[in-house]
This record gives C-alpha cells, sequence and structure tokens, in this order.
DNA sequence: CGAGATGTTCGGCT
DNA sequence: AAGCCGAACATCTC
C-alpha cells in the first residue's frame, strides 16, 4: 500500500510512543524483513532506549532512539505501522514491536517486501543520508528532472516516475495522479517529452507530492474529489475531467491507468 | 481457483 | 556496457 504520503501517515502511528523507554523489543527472526540485520543486537539495543523523534524521506521511515540507535523501516508493498496496548502477543504478520509502559509499538507486514535497517552510532547512517532530493524540495529542480529523462530517453515516462533514485516516494498510484494532472499519455518516451510538457510534468509531480502529503499524509484524509485516484482502482473507473472510460495496460511493469483524450 | 496487488531487486538479454 | 524487462519474493483478496 504506502508510497510518500502513506508512509507519512504510518511514521505519526508511532508518536504516541515519543519520549518513552522502551521497555523491551521483540521480533521474528529469519524473517526476510530482517536481511542484512543482526537481530539481536537490535534487540539489545533497543531494550531500555528511550524513543526521541522520527521522519520520513520517500518510502522510508527513521525512527532515532537514545545511545544513538537508529531505526529504518521500509513498508513494502503491504506495511503498516500501529499502537497496540502492552500486553500485546506477536501476531502472524507482526515483525517488530516495541514495548512501552502505556503501549506497544508495532510494524506487521503480511507480504515482506518491507525491511528493517538498523545503525548504532552518533552519525547518521548512509541507507538514511544517501537519499536523493525529496520531490517537493528546493533540489528538486526542473533541469535535475529534465537530465535525467534526458539519460533515459527510450524509456516510457510512467517508467520513469517509478524510479525511486529520481523521483523518491513515488509509487503507483501517484505515477498515474501526475500524468493524469499533467496531461501526459504514460506511454510517451522520456526524450520525446517537449520542455514544455517537461515544466508541466515537474509542476505536477511538486503539487501532487504536496497535497497528498497534506492530506493522506496529515490525517489519510482523501486528496481532492476530482484527483484519478478516487477512479482509478475501480474496473469501472472515468476520467474525472470528461467522464471518458479510463484506459488500462502494464507499463513499466505495473498497473497504468489513463485517459485515452485528456493525456496525450 | 486464478489473477492481481500502492515495492524492490536480481539475472539476463540487447 | 548501460539500459531495459520480466521474474521472483510471500500472502491475501477479489
Amino acid at each position: 500500500m504506502p508510497e510518500l504520503a502513506e508512509v507519512e501517515f504510518f511514521r505519526k502511528q508511532w508518536d504516541a510512543g515519543l519520549r518513552q523507554k522502551v521497555t523491551r523489543a521483540e521480533l521474528h527472526r529469519g524473517q526476510r524483513i530482517f536481511r542484512g540485520v543482526n537481530e539481536s543486537r537490535l534487540a539489545a539495543a533497543l531494550q531500555g532506549s528511550t524513543y526521541l523523534d522520527s521522519e520520513a524521506r520517500a518510502k522510508l521511515m527513521c525512527f532515532r532512539f537514545s545511545r544513538g540507535v537508529w531505526l529504518g523501516i521500509h513498508l513494502g508493498m503491504t506495511g503498516k505501522l500501529r499502537v497496540e496496548s502492552p500486553a500485546f502477543a506477536l501476531g502472524k504478520h507482526d515483525h517488530l514491536i516495541l514495548v512501552q509502559k502505556k503501549q506497544a509499538l508495532v510494524f506487521s507486514d503480511p507480504r515482506k517486501f518491507g525491511r528493517v535497517h538498523f545503525h548504532q552510532g552518533m552519525e547518521a547512517p548512509t541507507w538514511w543520508t544517501k537519499l536523493p532530493p525529496a520531490v517537493t524540495s528546493p533540489e528538486f529542480t526542473l533541469p535535475l528532472m529534465t537530465a535525467f529523462l534526458q539519460r533515459r530517453a527510450r524509456l516510457a515516462v510512467k517508467a520513469a516516475l517509478l524510479v525511486q533514485s529520481a523521483f523518491p516516494g513515488v509509487g503507483n498510484w501517484m505515477a498515474d495522479e501526475i500524468l493524469w494532472q499533467a496531461g501526459i499519455d504514460p506511454r510517451v518516451l522520456c526524450g520525446r517529452l517537449a520542455a514544455k510538457r517537461l515544466t508541466a510534468l515537474w509542476q505536477t509531480a511538486r503539487e501532487v507530492c504536496t497535497v497528498a502529503l497534506d492530506t493522506i499524509g496529515a490525517d489519510f484524509s482523501d486528496p481532492p474529489e476530482d484527483w484519478l485516484i478516487h477512479q482509478r482502482w475501480s474496473k469501472t473507473g472515468v476520467c474525472p475531467r470528461d467522464g471518458l472510460p479510463l484506459k488500462t495496460a502494464t507499463i513499466g511493469g505495473r498497473t497504468t491507468r489513463w485517459c485515452p483524450r485528456c493525456q496525450r
């Protein structure tokens, strides 16, 4: 489920435990989720540490604890964060739980495409510092985006929007939303985008990310009613602008939906 | 029961 | 040789 804005929403679910000590950390060992992580060291480091603050960038969340403990969580396709009572016992799909006095912070992920990162030290780990500029940041400039698309001249623009090193946090529904709002056919090759369309794409990408963060990211409220997102899930979905049935195809390996009239 | 799902990664082909 | 594609990952839902 989660991309940029949903990730930001889930990050805040753990706010209930801010500035409180973790009395115990439990995890399901040997899960794919923990590949590359020393599970024993992670559990030991979290136990007795205090949850200080958190931040989300792209589709990754970083939770900071006292003693220089850094916990990264990527939700993959079906990951979620939630809060349970301190007595909560790990369910089948719960992989990590931080027990505190008043509540327990839970990370669950049925499909296990998610991932946990761990680091202990005063310096921020590279899995957190080496992320590309956020689409909503001043560093995400039109020339930067244009240079990337030029390098991927033979790639369909829909596929390009899913490349995380260029559009960090943009996932399948956001890519479709951006292209629909910008009036660009998802099948168009990046090398065929004229300057005017590149500007529209750049502006729209920033706008969609900003509004998504302000709605879904803030409290999981719906984005504007006239957005494509409300139509694209349904087999019978129509274009919010002209009411034409949406077209469907697999582009860049993902289900893509667009309006055959509005998007050229 | 088969197909597909809002993500990433790897291997192989061009 | 970089770039692109499909498959794999694991489980649930329609």
